[in-house]
DNA sequence: AATCTATGATTTACGACGCT
DNA sequence: CAGCGTCGTAAATCATAGAT
């Protein structure tokens, strides 16, 4: 009976969710050249060195910490076109 | 060949909309869970079920959902007034 | 057919939390 | 314990289906 408490607050339901992140840095998409390079680098290995990474982010104008997060969302998406892979092919072999 | 053609092809099938069931379910849920429209992996489980998609797709559309509907509540107010009847008549049975 | 809008997907950037 | 790992997400942006 206590969970259903949405309706106590009609006008503004909502009010709540959401962390305005005020403070956070806009996304700016990055350059074709950027992310060609970043690619390139994440083929070569998905996980950075500390030499690595700050001679990547040297290379394309990129803080350190841009460099090792965009690694860390490049690895969630290869995770991700695992998962969408195996469960279309239950069977799989590699070309 | 064939096998990467294919593969080419499939990874570049077309976005569809959502059928219109779907897009019902996913609406009742999001406006009869408003104060915190955040559903556990169990319940993305679940309405992918329902909707006959993934639970990938049901995480975007509530991200989606979640960020259009903060942006612009008055948009779609007719919509939350339109669910939230639904609910009612659903809860009164 | 051309243009506009709605919507599903993808891309940056973090917070929360984990492990070493 | 600083620091990088994953996970889930916000918010902006992309791509194009679908409406006008």
């Amino acid at each position: 009976e206590e969970k259903q408490q949405q309706q106590l607050d009609p006008n503004n339901p909502a009010a709540n969710w959401i962390h305005a992140r005020s403070t956070r840095k806009k996304r700016c998409p990055y350059t074709k050249y950027q992310t060609l390079e970043l690619e390139k680098e994440f083929l070569y290995n998905m996980y950075l060195t500390r030499d690595r990474r700050y001679e990547v982010a040297r290379i394309l104008s990129l803080t350190e910490r841009q460099v090792k997060i965009w690694f860390q969302n490049r690895r969630m998406k290869m995770k991700k076109l695992n998962r969408e892979r195996s469960a279309q092919t239950p069977t799989q072999f590699s070309v | 060949v064939m096998i990467l053609r294919s593969r080419f092809l499939d990874a570049r099938r077309k976005r569809r909309n959502f059928s219109k069931q779907a897009t019902e379910i996913l609406n009742e849920y999001f406006y009869s869970h408003l104060s915190n429209p955040y559903p556990s992996e169990e319940a993305k489980e679940e309405l992918a079920k329902k909707c006959s998609i993934t639970v990938s797709q049901v995480s975007n559309w509530f991200g989606n959902k979640r960020i259009r509907y903060k942006k612009n509540i008055g948009k779609f107010q007719e919509e939350a007034n339109l669910y939230a009847a639904k609910t009612a008549v659903n809860a009164a049975h």
